[in-house]
DNA sequence: GATGAATGAGGCTTCATTCAT
DNA sequence: GATGAATGAAGCCTCATTCAT
């Protein structure tokens, strides 16, 4: 009988108390053994599947990463989806990811900061974010001229990570992830009228 | 003869090579000697007028604060300024801080991921998010009716924290300061054609 | 095969360790690094085990008291000893303990002058100096009446305690504790025989 | 007009400064900065007149031997002393400088754990320690024969040493200093009766 | 003479990594 | 595969000393 493989099993729990640790420790906060901590795990395994603190690091960005593509795909995923559903679908694939979990939200900000000043998570944030900005060009694109939808992308782009920023940012209760929502998605109808006459 | 009070002058030098050293390490990488050698102190320095190294930090906070405040006044005081004119500034004095230095917007990043965990960080952060909002209210409310001047100036700032977010965390080369200021500029115009009527 | 603790050994190494650091450089000149480099370990390791420096010398003070308390018992756990033997079995032990290790008897000393600084030594000495003072008066007690027996054991621990003292500040080859032991002992037999038809 | 010297002026002050800084923050705790701080004066005035911190607490020390000196040989000078009335005023002499001043008292053990590994400060310690025995003897002489009067001395001296020490280590409010002087003469005048026939 | 700003060595502690079991 | 004891580099802070004024 061969032995199932731990080895993605142990990964993902490794993964879950890193985003625990950082949650409740914040990213400077936490350490190896936090995080063996929180995983019931020993400190050597870290160094044994990931290599170190980095790749674990790396490897639980990745896992975020995927989650708010796999969000998204899901929603997209539905047939007769017109250009105006889509942009919409973007927006709460985007908060719903954001009041899932606080911790999440405040664990994104610090790998952001951290990206300024490691390649590795620079390369991801970078294409976290040209995803964003394609995705709500490629609906945009379908409802108004190029060059519109070229900078209504930038814009709602720029107020969803706003909100986005501004949540994570203050104490939670003091948010209203509702209202942001439907602000942005207000934007959005907004644009639309205005130029979405094709 | 007065004795000139070396205090202010050491100080800022050192607030100085503290976001010198952080615009190159990040918050994280800087440490009490990377500040010494940007600043060619000596290390006990820093605990000499600062009390330590998270007193060094929180002035550099405070310091950009009062940077940015002070360019928001500069342009503001000058006499005769529609509401209109008075949110072009705002957003101008958040932009030109911004292209300043590409090491001071680096820097206030690593500070807000920080001011998740760091309480007096935090109430700082608090302090300058507010005051972007009540400055877009303000202007806003002579334009519009009350609830409307709400959400414009929540857009508003969350567009303008949006766009800093992203050139924060792209290649200096990458972002187009100007398009972005122009986009904020925009929106605005918009939402006063919109709901300006009062 | 049991997996031996190897906790209790690494922590009695490094207690001998702080006893012999403490003995050749005093308390004060003890660091993290003169203990460790009497111990062959690494000075991470105090940390570890003890929590850092300070909770290393608190379980350095309860080592000796223990040993202390240990010598005293062995002594009087012998049957059938009056109240005289163990009056003289008391000095015996405190002696005993002196003359064991020329450093032990230096470290008291240091300990007894930080624990005027701090409350955690402070409780340690204080308990330790009740302990003599309680044992002799229980002995002397069955002597003499109860009121000649509260002043006979205050003399009694107060001498002990000089003659203890004053050889730690010696040169050890200057001090006789022979004679020291001596004169303890005639006292507490001039007393006797002073008080002691009860 | 020759300026007056300030140097004693000056010298005493800061000893004086010492005196208050060892009491309130023991000798550990006291450092350039607290001394300064207590003599109003600069911090580098200490090493000017005496040569580096160490020169100070040396300097300390002995003045606070002198004090006791002082006290001795004023109360000694009064003509027509009985050998028993001078061992009593010994006794005196002793506790009346413990009593003075509860900072002082804490001071000596400072000192005398520090003379263990301090060359300089084990001398004067010495020096101390043969004052009280040589006293003690001179008197003692008068009064019984020469080796009835050596062990009487060493007793004596331990018994007041052991007092002394006890009280260091005490809260100050729980130990009876006239108590302790009293338990002190009772024992001379014992000993006196048991051997003093000469 | 007197100051106190500035230095920098050295202390304690933290923590990612290693490796014998 | 999995552990966690042990290491030691590096961080922050303290503080005696120096020296220009």
């Amino acid at each position: 009988m061969p032995k199932v493989g731990f080895e993605p099993i142990r990964k993902k729990q490794l993964i879950e108390a890193t985003l625990l640790s950082i949650g409740e420790h914040g990213l400077q906060g936490t350490t190896i053994n936090t995080i063996s901590r929180f995983s019931g795990m020993s400190s050597g395994i870290i160094s044994h599947y990931f290599g170190g603190k980095q790749g674990l690091i790396e490897a639980t960005v990745r896992y975020l990463l995927d989650q708010l593509k796999a969000t998204l795909l899901q929603l997209l995923s539905q047939a007769d989806t017109s250009p105006q559903q889509r942009l919409m679908m973007i927006v709460e694939a985007n908060f719903t990811n954001i009041q899932q979990s606080d911790a999440a939200t405040r664990t994104w900000l610090s790998f952001w900061a951290q990206a300024m000043h490691d390649p590795e998570l620079a390369k991801l944030q970078r294409v976290n974010s040209q995803r964003l900005l394609s995705n709500l060009r490629y609906s945009y694109k379908r409802l108004m001229p190029y060059d519109k939808a070229v900078d209504a992308s930038k814009m709602t782009a720029a107020m969803i990570d706003g909100f986005w920023l501004r949540s994570a940012l203050s104490d939670s209760s003091m948010v209203d992830f509702e209202e942001s929502e439907l602000l942005c998605k207000h934007f959005i109808n907004t644009l639309i009228l205005q130029y979405g006459d094709l």
